[in-house]
This record gives structure tokens, sequence and C-alpha cells, in this order.
RNA sequence: GCGCGAUUAGCUCAGUGGUAGAGCGCUUGCUUCACACGCAAGAAGUCGCAGGUUCGAACCCUGCAUCGCGCACCA
């Protein structure tokens, strides 16, 4: 028998079994096992990321859904791989590449620049993997994809072809979403509105036919005015409608433009009139198109001023530009006023700069399927955790629009179109001589989307899609849980026809986003967000896990205190010492009887019971805080607070039947526990499972525990129990009350008419030195007494009379509430006729025994008199 | 403007019609033969506001307020 080392060290504990379950290949995904699949792909994060608290928390869940699938019998596959991130990697290395040798990617050329890139990617890219192996993830490795390996590279592109031959993908000159700080296209989810404080600038334009008369325009904008095309106002608009068809002076880079009526004007903006600059506005390149505007483009593909015929403003970035624009006018005397103002701008996504909206030859996808999208969703083929997700989803295909696709970066997917002279083909290999590959390449979110089915080979496929579940944040929804849903219904990798077998998941679970404890989004530039891998350090990957799920309901942000991952490892710890705690009375005998059972084990059992059932339902709802904390509280409170120091009466007796007895139901919960925590603390379980020898093998491969039958006495033995527990707690109550220190053992005693059975454990839970029970006792004026359920209990001291009154009328009012309030209800006569009987027979029960009580103590008092 | 969440003890949150709960923090006592990462006891809540339904509402309905998120608008 081995003893249990005093300490546990999960830094030591933790790597050790990691490894054994690699060399074991337990994680390994049998794609020929007859038992029924359960899979999961992993959101594969940045290839070049660390993990963060978000990576933890999503990783957490598919560990506990994969390891937990494993115990009830599927063969399990979590298909993990990375992500190579386009715009994020691509930026990284520019900005690398900017401060070490201060070149552009230009200066490079696109070979040599995408050759450092994969350096940059060799050196920092897989960091990632290695800190999800130190989370305890179990993943399959031998199945590890890359969004950018051949295989996968070949499958986008087979797609996007695929999609062009069916006029899905084209090609078109549109207003798009422009980053000019990544100087690429986006698409419209990359662009996230923010509220900016800025001015409304009020122009005024001059009438060409009339000098001296203008029209005043409020725009935020007075840098794009070179790029007007019109003035617009609506056509039943009183105050200019006889304007229409005159012409005004464009008061910078002057040049006469027409006044035009158009119905999307809101007379009451502003001023009743719009400038147009139909190539920097999508709503003004709207009206451009219906009324034939010319488009100028006054901006820089990097956001400055192109502009040559105003040499004030030419070059500047478009910031300074607008200040400028305002002095120009003002110093012209065409400013009328400037307010402030605040609006909503887009931004990018990822180099958070202001968008330029900007009309832009890319390409374009427009979505099929989307009707069925909906549909899966609405009919819950698909189904959402928590529901609510499902109308968000459903508000976005509703209004969709098409994917700009286009990248004008060079790490990623180069499309796969071809140019000669103005001829254009779209197919994997060049058509020969002459032809030029696009220079573009495609939105990582394009490869991404393929991520459910192109990861596996067709015998993976076979066996383990539709997968089971997946889990991400909220946030990419769009972005990628319903492009997922899209790819599986129109590329069919299932079943052909058969919906289904096509669905790239049956289950979406949605984790809340971690915030920090003053509700801010972590993030690195605010720095408030930790580490995990200290955390991991200092409490090890359980106390984590742990920690963190028991904090994390779903549906709602997570606000992060270390405090709770504090007591995640405090669990553990707690989890170690119980189980040297059995050991120190000696080996386990796997399938020892559990009789004869006391009343405590009966009361224990009875919980594992419960425990095990509601972890079940817990499980189906995908609520794991609820999973944790359900065993947080059976373990710590049901076993180790009452259970083990209930059973110390029996350990230390002389009997020794009912000493292997409960030595046996020990054993029984805590194998029962450790399998119940295995999915959420991988390792510490393991570590106790091979310890005790609860099974053949790894833990990982063990059975959850099941409801066991109990005899038909148990109903009153439980009963028993709680008069005890009750007991106990009044008493320890007139202890500290009465101020005697815990570790003092003091005498009680109960006085009863009635026979009182478990009185060694009553007073070993009292920490008394006796309990004696009597059927009189005239307590001596100032005793410290209370009215339990097994009887009249007293302290063998006295403290000052007065004192004991207070304390007892205190007590008094307390039931004579408790008396009050039953009364009230049972005197209502609808509440009786109507409420459901266990309800009444409850508050009966209540006013009786409050009475009781109060008769018992107002003798005590009537004593101290 | 539309939609979705949230509002319960100092803090973080459970609690889907029948006597308000947990952990942390706080107060008190304790190194008592598993555990001070612990044990025991305690104080602390008009369950955001106002109506309604009901014998009975933290819970169901309506309205409002505040905070957060998404979509639309954004001259």
């Amino acid at each position: 028998m081995e003893e249990i080392p005093k300490t546990y060290d999960p830094n030591v504990v933790e790597p050790k079994w990691y490894q054994h379950w690699l060399d074991s290949g337990v994680f390994h995904a049998d794609a020929k096992s007859t038992k029924p699949a359960f899979s999961i792909v992993i959101p594969p994060p940045n290839i070049t990321g660390v993990l963060t608290l978000g990576h933890v928390l999503n990783n957490t869940i598919q560990d506990i859904l994969a390891r937990r699938a494993r115990m009830l019998g599927h063969e399990v596959l979590w298909l993990p791989g990375d992500d190579h991130a386009g715009v994020a990697t691509q930026t990284a290395v520019e900005k690398n590449l900017r401060r070490t040798e201060n070149k552009t990617r230009r200066d490079l050329g696109r070979k040599e620049f995408l050759r450092r890139v994969v350096q940059w990617q060799d050196k920092h890219g897989g960091i990632i993997i290695e800190q999800l192996k130190r989370l305890g993830c179990s993943c399959d490795w031998e199945r590890q994809r890359y969004t950018l390996d051949a295989g996968y590279v070949s499958a986008v592109q087979r797609v996007f072809v695929d999609l062009f031959s069916k006029g899905l993908i084209y090609r078109g000159r549109r207003m798009i979403n422009w980053d000019p700080a990544a100087q690429t296209a986006l698409s419209d989810e990359e662009v996230i509105p923010k509220k900016q404080k800025s001015a409304l600038y009020h122009v005024r334009y001059e009438l060409v036919d009339e000098a001296g008369r203008f029209l005043e325009v409020a725009t935020t904008r007075p840098e794009t005015i070179m790029a007007d095309a019109a003035l617009a106002v609506h056509p039943k608009d009183e105050r200019y409608q006889q304007l229409i068809g005159k012409k005004v002076w464009r008061p910078l880079a002057r040049a006469q433009m027409p006044i035009i009526g158009d119905d999307v004007i809101d007379p009451e903006f502003g001023t009743g009139v719009l400038k147009v600059t139909p190539a920097h506005d999508k709503t003004d390149f709207e009206i451009g198109v219906r009324h034939s505007l010319p488009i100028v483009d006054v901006l820089h593909p990097d956001g400055r001023i192109n502009c040559a015929d105003v040499p004030e403003l030419d070059g500047l970035d478009r910031a300074a530009a607008r200040k400028k624009a305002a002095e120009l006018l003002t110093e012209r005397g065409l400013l009328a006023k400037e307010e402030p103002y605040e609006n909503n701008v887009g931004f990018s996504e990822r180099s958070d700069v202001a968008i330029e909206p900007r009309i832009s030859e890319q390409w374009f996808l427009r979505y099929p399927k989307t009707e069925e999208a909906l549909r899966v969703v609405r009919d819950h083929v698909i189904r959402f955790f928590p529901a609510h997700w499902e109308k968000v989803y459903a508000q976005w295909l509703e209004n969709i629009q098409d994917w700009c696709i286009s990248r004008q970066i060079w790490w990623g997917h180069q499309i796969p179109a071809w140019y000669r002279e103005g001829e254009t083909r779209v197919q994997i290999e060049s058509p020969g001589d002459g032809w030029k590959q696009d220079e573009d390449t495609l939105d990582t979110w394009f490869s991404s989307w393929l991520w459910a089915y192109e990861t596996m080979d067709d015998e993976t496929r076979a066996k383990f899609y539709p997968t089971s579940v997946l889990v991400t944040a909220p946030d990419i929804i769009f972005f990628w849980v319903a492009r997922m849903i899209i790819a599986g219904l129109e590329f069919e990798p299932g079943t052909n026809g058969n919906t289904e077998r096509n669905i790239p998941f049956r289950d979406v679970y949605f984790t809340g986003l971690i915030r920090d404890p003053r509700g801010r989004k972590m993030s690195k530039s605010l720095g408030n967000s930790p580490d995990p891998l200290d955390l991991i350090a200092k409490y090890g990957a359980d106390g984590l896990r742990f920690g963190l799920m028991r904090i994390a309901p779903s549906g709602h942000d997570i606000r992060f205190d270390e405090k709770q991952i504090e007591e995640g490892r405090n669990f553990a710890t707690k989890l170690w010492n119980a189980a040297r705690f059995r050991r120190m009375h000696g080996a386990s005998v796997r399938g020892a009887a559990l009789e004869p059972l006391s009343i405590y084990s009966i009361e224990i059992l009875t919980r594992l019971n419960e425990t095990i059932t509601s972890v079940a339902a817990a499980y189906d709802l995908y609520e794991f805080n609820t999973v944790a904390q359900r065993l947080y509280e059976f373990f710590w409170s049901d076993y180790c607070d009452w259970f083990v120091e209930a059973a110390k009466s029996d350990i230390f007796a002389e009997d020794e039947a009912r000493k292997q007895s409960v030595l046996a139901v020990m054993d029984h919960v805590l194998s029962a526990s450790l399998r119940l925590l295995h999915p959420f603390m991988p390792h510490i379980t393991e570590e106790l499972w091979w310890l005790f020898s609860f099974g053949e093998g790894s833990i990982e491969s063990a059975q959850p525990p099941e409801v066991i039958a109990l005899p038909p006495t148990a109903t009153t033995a439980r009963a028993a129990v709680q008069a005890i527990h009750d007991t106990v707690q009044l008493g320890r109550n007139l202890r500290a009350g009465a101020g005697i220190p815990s570790n003092q053992k003091t005498p009680f005693i109960l006085r009863t008419l009635t026979a009182v059975s478990e009185v060694e454990t009553l007073g070993r839970l009292l920490n008394a030195t006796h309990v004696e029970v009597v059927a009189q006792y005239d307590a001596p004026a100032g005793t410290p007494m209370a009215v339990t359920p097994l009887g009249e209990m007293f302290l063998e001291i006295t403290v000052d009379p007065g004192v004991e009154r207070e304390r007892l009328n205190k007590e008094i009012s307390k039931c004579e509430a408790e008396v009050s309030t039953a009364r009230a209800k049972l005197a209502n006569k609808n509440f009786v006729d109507r409420a459901p009987a266990d309800v009444v027979e409850e508050h009966r029960r209540r006013e009786t025994e409050f009475t009781q009580r109060i008769a018992q103590l107002s003798e005590a008092v009537r004593r101290l008199e």
C-alpha cells in the first residue's frame, strides 16, 4: 500500500499524467471503432497566438465534454489545429520588419516577405498548442491540422472555383470597407461601430446663378469636399425644392455641381441639405448611381488626401486634413459654424483605425443556402445553448449582404484567378504562359468556414461528421458559426441531400466573455489579462479549470476573479486530504461489502445518488457551473464536513464490522467522486485513482458512477440524521455563545423522555466530553439551554442569568414570528383549500413545532426568575 | 429606432409559484489525532421601481428606470 504524500504538487503530477495519456494513446480517435461517435473540432487558435483566459474557458469546456463522452463509452475525436490568421499574422510580421529593418513588405517583395512570415510562424507558432497540453486538453494530436497545410489549401481553392462556376462568386467594382492601416478591404463583420466625439461643420455652398446666396450643408467630413459631386435635398422639402436643377460652387477644388432631389434625404437632419460624395460614402455612392454623378476619389489607400487642386490639403492624413479644411473654409468665410457632435464611425476590428468607405474592385460571395441555414436553427436541427442566440443568428441571416472575400494582403490563400490581357480565368493551376495570378488572398474566414469537415479524411468524416457540439464564444457567431452552417449545407460533406448529415454540428454551446474584475473586456493593451500559465503555476491546471468552471454560467459574461481560481486549488487540496485521511485507515478492498450501513452511510449514499442524477441533468443542458457547484457542495459539505466527521465514530470504534463497512462506503463515495470530477480535474483524479487502484487502468476509461439501490429504511434513517445534524448545530451554537473555545471538550446534558441512539457520534460532532441523556434535569439558573429535535440540551456551566434570559427571549421572538407566519397562512381558507397538501402540512407542522418550542423556552425563562 | 441580456447580502453570483441561498470578504473562537489552501460559530438582503395575475410572486404578465451587447441609422 503506497503512502499518499502529505502535500499535493500539481506541477509535478499534472505533466506526469499528461505524458502518460499521450503515451497510452487514449486521446487518439479510432475511425474504425464500433462505439458511438462523439466529436468536436477545436476553434482553431491563431498560429502565433498565446493562451488567454478565453481559450482556457473554451477548451476546458471541450475537454470536459470529450472526457465525459469517453467515460460514457463513446469513441471520441477532439480535433485540434491552428488558424493562419491572415491579417493578424501579417500585421505582426510587418510591424517587426519595420522595427528591426525599417522596411515594408513591398521592399522585400512577395516571395521574400512570405518566407519571413513562415520564419516568424516557425518561431512563434505552436506555442498555444503546447499551452493547451499543459491545460490537460485531450485532443487527438495525431490529427492536428492547419488552415494553410497543403491539403487544406487545395480544398479552399476547389471551393472557390466551385462557387465561381456556380455563379456565386463574382468580381466587381463596389463600395467596400477599406482599412487604411492594413491597406486591405474588409467584410462588414470586421467593422466595429464606435461612438466618436467629432464636430458637425456647417459649410456654405454659393449658388452659381445667384452670387451671394448660399446653401448651408452640415457635414462631419469637410476634408472630402473636393470629392463632392452634387448637393441633394428631399424633393418635397419646400425650403429647397425650387432649387433642384440649379447649380452651386464647390467650395474647395472650386467647380460647378448640380443640386439634385432624392428621397433618402432626411429634411430633419442638419440643414436638410446633403453633400453627395460618391467615392467616400456608401449612401452617397448609391445616390450617385441613381443620378449618374461622377466619382472623384481624393484619398490615397493609406488615408492621406490625394488632391493636387488643393495643395494645402494634398498629402495630409485625413484627420489633419479635416482640421485644415475647416481652417481654409473659415478663411474664405464659407464655414457658418462648427458644433460638437457625437456619431458612430466604423473601425477596423484588427487595426483599430477608422474605416474608409471606398470604391474598389474585389471578389464577392453571394451567400448560398441562407434560407436553409435559417431553417436548421429555427427548427432546432442545430440547437443553440443558450437558445437566445438563435435570434441574433436569424437577424444576421435575414439581412445578409454579399461577402467581400478578397484581401490585399499576402499571407493567406492566394485567389485562384488568372489574368492575361483583360481576360480572366478562375482555376487552380495556371492556364499557361503569360497568365498572372491574382495578387490578393482570401479572407481568413473563407478558409475557417470549412474547418468542421475539411480537417477530416474520408474515413474520419464517415465516422465523426457531423460533429457533436461546437464550443465557441458568441462574438464569432457571424464570422464562423453561421458561415460553417452555410458551408455544410452547400458543400454537403455528409450525405447528399440529407440535411441532418450535412450540418457541421448538432449543438452549439456559446461561452461567456471573460471580463476583468471591473467588468472591462480583457485586452493586451489594458494589461488586465492574467497569463493562464502563471495561474497554472500557482494553482495547477485542475485548480484553474475547476475554479473557472464554477463561475462560468452559460449565457453571461464572466467577471474574472483570481480568488475563484484559488478556490479551485483549495478544492483540489481538500480532495487530496480527504483521500489521505481514508488511506490512513488501511488499504481499499475493491468490491468490499457496504453493509451493515449506518444511518450516516445511507445519508451520504442517498446524497451521492442525488448528485449523480442532477449532474447528469446539468450536463444535458451544458450547465457546467451547476455541475461544478453540485460536486463542490457534495464533496466538501456532505462528504467531508458531515459524513467523514460522523464516520470517525465507527472508524475509531472497536466494532470491526462497522469499521470495515464505513471504510467501504468511503471508498465507494471517493471512487464515485473521482469519476464525477475527472472531466473537470483530470490530473488529480487520475493520480488518486491509481493510488487507490479503484479500477483497472486509467480513470479515463472508467465508467461514470451509477445510482445504487438503498434499503427501504432510508427515509427513516435520513430523518434521524437530519435530527442529529440540527441538534449538533444548535449545540455548537450554545458552545460558541457561551464562549467555550472550539478545541475545548465540554459536557452536554440532553433532557428527553425518548431513547436517543447515536449518542457517541452526537458527542463527537459537538466535541463533547460526553452527552448525558436524562429524563429529568434541574438546570441551575443561568445554564445555557437550547430546544433541539432530540430534546432540551444544556451545557454544564452557568452564565449570567440576565444574558441567558435575553438570549432565550430573542429565540422566543424568532419562534413567534415563525408561528404567526404559519398561522396567517393556515387561517386563509383559500390557502388551505388550494395549496398542495404537502405545503399545507408543512405549515401545520411548523406551527406545532414552534409553539412547542416557545413553551419550552418560556419555561426556561421562568426558571431564571 | 429594433432586438437580446442583466438588475438578489459589501463583492461575485445560484435560485422558473409555497419560510430568501453559496463562495469570497467581514466579526468571534480554534494549529482538536486528513486538511489553517483548514474547522466551528456569527453579523449582514424592503430580491431595481410601479402596477397586474394568484390563496400566495425574487420567480408569471405589463410598463418604467439603469447598465451591457447586437443590428439599423450615423449628412
